[in-house]
RNA sequence: GGGCCGGUAGCUCAGUCGGUUAGAGUGCAGCUCUGAUAAAGCUGAGGUCGGAGGUUCGAAUCCUCCCCGGCCCA
């Protein structure tokens, strides 16, 4: 009974993987490998950053989630305990917005309208269901997680966690509320963040611009000449900057003096007279009259001009109206010189009171009423449209406005330097990470930690309106002991809006009735908490200590050094002063096949779902192993396919060679173990195999993730392109013998070790290649490849010398191949003689070694070559490596001695002393190195002093026995085209004349003939009554072949 | 404007500590081998290693400046 069930040769991988998928299921193997290392003392502590569960997952997750479980594999086949927890981010404003648009809500007024009890629910619901989706997703990758046990961040763990990290900065006097000037949308009525705006936030738009007069206060006939898009932040007009570096004019135009850049002086509309030429010092500290001086706001702003670097004289007047309540920068300019701020919109884009006409006008439709009563006070210059890109919102496109909201902050401070400093303790992969995350660390504005939103981490922040005094709460049972009113109508509901908000407590300042505050979290705060909340920190010490800190995570680089990374950070500094995981690994951004963003508009986005069906699990997990993740990664199926042609089909056919034959002699790998006398060739591709685990293990030991898939492509190639067609003869050969067994039980000591090393990247062809040939063959072998151990490397059996040797082999065999081609001389025409040269005659003295040159090249025998030819074959070469720092300035003198000498002389020197004397300098061995000569009518090779020359001469013998072998491979074509079976015996017919049929009545060539092709018979006769005939052309002579089946 | 990463064959990318004639895959052209292989092998064409300086006996590699692309910050 063959031990190996049948393999189909065409391989499709994805039901392959789910019939994999379903014996995983059967037999519970996920359940036992999470639970095999329960009683290791070893821990190796994995923490996941949370995906957003928000939508189903996409192929850049694959790759990010394809590392999280190679390593995680990784350890696990090497006996470490890990907790395997996956995370699901579900709290802010993604979830919100996507559940609005279910909804059809355009505003926040429709969130209000509806409840925000039911809106957050279905927040919650829509969480669940996509993380559900992602669960079975992941799975479907072969994700292993313990996935009843992900974490949450909308959990009530992970939020009081957040209460405790935020109360214990208020009592370091980090946390406070302040300003700032955010985008912001009036329709939405709520700030949008930087980041939406990048990702999807810009459209071209023409806007009226304008170009105003803004009067000298000594002086109401000289103006300032300034220019904005957005007039309506005239009214909050508090300076206006120039650059200190730029030259600027004063020119007389129309009896009235105007100030600009010199570069845009074809602003100025009528005849003009440079009056003189000034720097942008010389106009700082000017005091101006406001276009808007007369609103209430307005009363008591002195205007001046201040200085600001950024300003340029390529747009605009190359002077900058500045509003520091109406724009960002402006904003920033206003903190650093102490400027008063004026915010005119509320909410929803209105005019606040203290605009007199211009209150309870919205922003949107304000622009020609300002133009007007510009136009009235004599200072509109012109009107021009403008063409630009500017901010929309990305969810109703209503264009964005700059507004001063209240927010709340931890100040950076006192902490940027004590981050920075646990931010060095970590090991960054790659590990310019490092200097990117301090970078960002040195340019972070104090942290924005609060959001005007419903869905997320209530802020526990309790605001006094009366004094002032804000308190922070750092606990459910604080709340609880702190609470005056409200908590029985909270208790039994998650810490959110709007139930959270029921609970008051008193002011320990005054005594009030205060509230917490209205704002939700920032989502980065959920993720950032995770070393501490999932490990138990608040309740269960014991358990943090021993899995804190994390050893290894892993996120995509690029914007995790202001989300997560920066978030992980600050909450362990903060929380412990140390550092949250002991390494980062990072990776980068996922392109499209042509290296363009994915994008579902653009339709060059892969779903996962499709690229698991179409492409397979497996393909797209190597496809990612293979990558450096530090660049960006181009996927598509394309490329899928270059994977599979280049690395699975060669693996799998390798593979099923060996379960064909291996099931036709019935080879059994536990009755047949190696014995002695063993082949140079089973004991060279057990050294690499050897060689191999020890180097995959160095490498994850390392977290080089992607250096394993490379050398385990290498080892699948010369496995199946050197070992086993250099091992065919042994397996096809008729009788059982131990040789015959030797190599089966090589070839199955390298697959079964490779399905074990493939396991972590490749779980799901590992397994079925393990299920099939180990699991049958061994009663007591674990019942999946994944409840293995990792291969340990067994030095005894890595021999260098037999590596060196086979390499050596390897390359004469590629030049005698490229010999032959040059000469036209196919490879299935004998040849004479190889010649060698070397001193100590290693290949020669292998007689294994010296036939793989023979059989592979069809030579006849190998001769010693004499070292007067030899020296005529090679020149002789300083290795400069070598010579270069022995000898320093003194090695360009020897390098000039050394051309000078006649080469094919030094040479000679060489071969026969082993070192040649220059300038009365002894140049040794190793410090030297012969190279072939290119000759046209001599192929040579030299590799490690081996001097080896091919003779492409042929003699009549060679000729016809090359001939045979042409014979004896059109025959096996016939065979095949006839459909026998590979034990099929047959008689050949033949007819013809001349050459061909000397070759076929000469005695030794018949018998090879017919041994080749399991041939009884080899008669003269009529080829055409056989049940299978073909006209051969030999030496350009017909001969006629037929062939009948005996069986 | 600042920080980081990248620029090597038509395309995708290796290239260690500075060291010999800069490699692989893919694509193209030609050939070979094959009773595991919808494979594989060989040969050929294809390179100012982004540019310019510098250090060095020697630079794709180190240093400086510049150009182009990406990410982040302002």
């Amino acid at each position: 009974m063959p031990v190996f069930k049948p393999i189909d040769t065409k391989i499709a991988f994805s039901e392959m993987e789910q019939e994999i998928l379903h014996l995983w299921n059967a037999k519970d193997i996920i359940k036992k490998y999470l639970n095999r290392n329960n009683q290791s003392s070893q821990r190796f502590s994995f923490i996941d950053g949370p995906i957003t569960a928000n939508n189903p997952m996409g192929v850049h997750h694959a790759w990010g989630r394809t590392y999280k479980d190679i390593i995680q594999r990784y350890k696990t086949m090497k006996g470490f305990k890990q907790r395997y927890q996956n995370g699901f981010d579900g709290q802010g404003l993604w979830i919100e917005v996507e559940v609005e648009k279910e909804l059809g809500f355009r505003s926040k007024r429709n969130i209000e309208e509806f409840g925000v009890d039911k809106f957050v629910e279905l927040c919650k619901e829509r969480v669940l269901k996509f993380s559900k989706i992602q669960t079975d997703q992941s799975l479907r990758l072969g994700y292993w997680m313990d996935w009843e046990n992900s974490y949450h961040t909308m959990s009530d763990e992970n939020n009081y966690s957040i209460w405790n990290f935020l109360k214990i900065c208020h009592e370091k006097n980090w946390l406070y509320e302040g300003t700032d000037v955010m985008p912001w949308c009036p329709r939405c009525g709520t700030g949008i963040s930087e980041h939406e705006i990048v990702t999807d936030g810009y459209r071209d738009i023409t806007h009226q611009a304008v170009f105003v007069e803004f009067p000298l206060e000594k002086n109401a006939n000289e103006a300032l000449l300034i220019w904005t898009t957005t007039p309506w932040t005239l009214s909050a007009n508090i300076a206006a900057a120039v650059n200190p570096e730029i030259k600027y004019v004063k020119v007389k135009s129309n009896q009235k003096i105007y100030y600009l850049a010199k570069n845009k002086i074809d602003i100025i509309k009528d005849p003009y007279e440079i009056i003189s030429e000034l720097s942008g010092n010389d106009l700082i500290g000017i005091s101006y009259t406001g276009p808007f001086d007369e609103l209430p706001v307005q009363e008591g702003i002195k205007h001046k001009v201040i200085s600001w670097e950024e300003v340029s004289d390529t747009e605009g007047t190359g002077i900058v109206h500045i509003a520091t309540g109406a724009g960002k920068e402006d904003f920033l300019l206003g903190k650093e010189n102490d400027l008063p701020t004026i915010a005119p919109l509320d909410e929803s884009g209105y005019f606040i009171d203290g605009f007199d006409w211009l209150t309870n006008k919205n922003v949107s439709e304000v622009n020609s009423d300002i133009f007007n009563n510009l136009s009235n006070k004599g200072l509109l210059y012109k009107i021009e449209d403008y063409l630009h890109r500017y901010p929309v919102c990305w969810r109703c496109e209503t264009e964005l406005v700059f507004r001063l909201v209240n927010e709340w902050f931890i100040s950076m401070d006192e902490l940027r330097i004590l981050i920075a400093n646990v931010t060095s303790k970590i090991q960054w992969i790659p590990d310019f990470g490092l200097k990117r995350e301090l970078d960002w660390l040195n340019n972070m504005d104090d942290w924005m930690i609060s959001k005007k939103r419903y869905w997320g981490l209530a802020l526990p922040i309790y605001k006094c309106n009366d004094c002032n005094n804000f308190e922070v709460i750092g606990s459910k049972k604080e709340l609880e002991e702190r609470s005056i009113s409200g908590w029985s109508s909270f208790e039994g509901h998650s810490p959110h809006k709007p139930w959270i908000d029921k609970v008051k407590i008193k002011c320990l300042n005054c005594n009030n009735e205060i509230s917490r505050i209205k704002d939700v979290g920032n989502p980065w705060l959920d993720a950032g908490i995770v070393p501490y909340s999932t490990l138990k920190y608040g309740t269960d010490k014991d358990y943090w200590n021993e899995w804190f800190p994390a050893d290894w995570i892993s996120e995509s680089f690029p914007g995790q050094f202001r989300n997560w990374f920066y978030s992980l950070l600050t909450m362990s500094t903060v929380l412990e002063n140390t550092q949250p995981t002991e390494c980062i690994f990072g990776y980068a951004l996922m392109r499209d096949e042509n290296g363009e963003e994915m994008h579902k508009s653009r339709g060059n986005a892969i779903w996962f779902d499709d690229a698991a069906e179409d492409i397979g699990a497996d393909i797209m997990r190597w496809l990612f192993s293979n990558h450096n993740p530090s660049l960006n990664l181009n996927f598509g199926h394309s490329i899928a396919n270059e994977v599979k042609r280049q690395f699975f089909i060669p693996l799998w056919n390798t593979y099923n060679f060996f379960a064909t034959y291996a099931s036709l002699d019935e080879f059994n790998p536990n009755e047949n173990q190696l014995t002695e006398p063993i082949q140079s060739i089973d004991k060279w591709i057990l050294s690499e195999l050897n060689t191999l685990i020890r180097n995959i293990t160095n490498d994850m030991d390392n977290y080089d993730l992607s250096a394993p898939s490379k050398r385990i492509e290498e080892f699948t190639d010369i496995l199946s392109n050197w070992y086993v067609r250099r091992s065919r003869r042994r397996f096809w050969k008729s009788e059982n013998d131990t040789d015959k067994y030797n190599a089966y039980s090589t070839l199955f000591i390298c697959l079964s070790t490779l399905t074990k090393l493939l396991s972590p990247f490749v779980p799901f062809t590992a397994e079925t290649i393990y299920q099939n040939l180990v699991v049958p063959s061994n009663k007591n072998s674990p019942l999946s490849v994944h409840l293995t151990e990792f291969p340990e490397s067994d030095e005894t059996k890595i021999d260098i010398n037999l590596s060196n040797s086979m390499n050596a082999v390897m390359k004469i065999v590629n030049l005698g191949r490229s010999a032959r081609n040059k000469s036209g001389i196919r490879i299935r025409q004998p040849l004479s003689k190889i010649s060698i040269y070397t001193d100590s005659n290693k290949i020669g003295d292998s007689d294994d070694l010296r036939n793989q040159i023979l059989e592979e090249l069809n030579i006849k025998e190998i001769e010693a070559l004499e070292i007067n030819k030899a020296s005529e074959l090679a020149t002789l070469h300083l290795n400069n490596s070598i010579l270069g720092p022995k000898y320093e300035e003194k090695f360009a003198e020897i390098m000039n001695a050394f051309t000078k000498e006649e080469n094919a002389k030094l040479v000679k020197e060489f071969l026969s002393n082993g070192k040649i004397m220059i300038n009365n300098i002894s140049i040794e061995s190793n410090e030297l190195e012969l190279r072939a000569k290119q000759l046209d009518d001599n192929a040579v090779v030299i590799d490690n002093n081996y001097i080896i020359s091919i003779n492409t001469h042929l003699s009549e013998d060679l000729m016809k026995e090359g001939w045979a072998r042409e014979l004896v491979h059109a025959i096996q074509n016939m065979r095949k085209s006839a459909g026998l079976n590979i034990e099929d015996r047959i008689s050949i017919t033949y007819k013809g004349e001349g050459y061909p049929v000397s070759i076929l009545e000469n005695d030794n060539l018949s018998e090879y003939i017919k041994n080749e092709t399991l041939a009884m018979q080899l008669e003269k006769g009529d080829p055409s009554q056989s049940n299978y005939f073909e006209t051969i052309s030999v030496n350009k002579a017909d001969l006629n072949i037929g062939i009948n089946s005996l069986s």
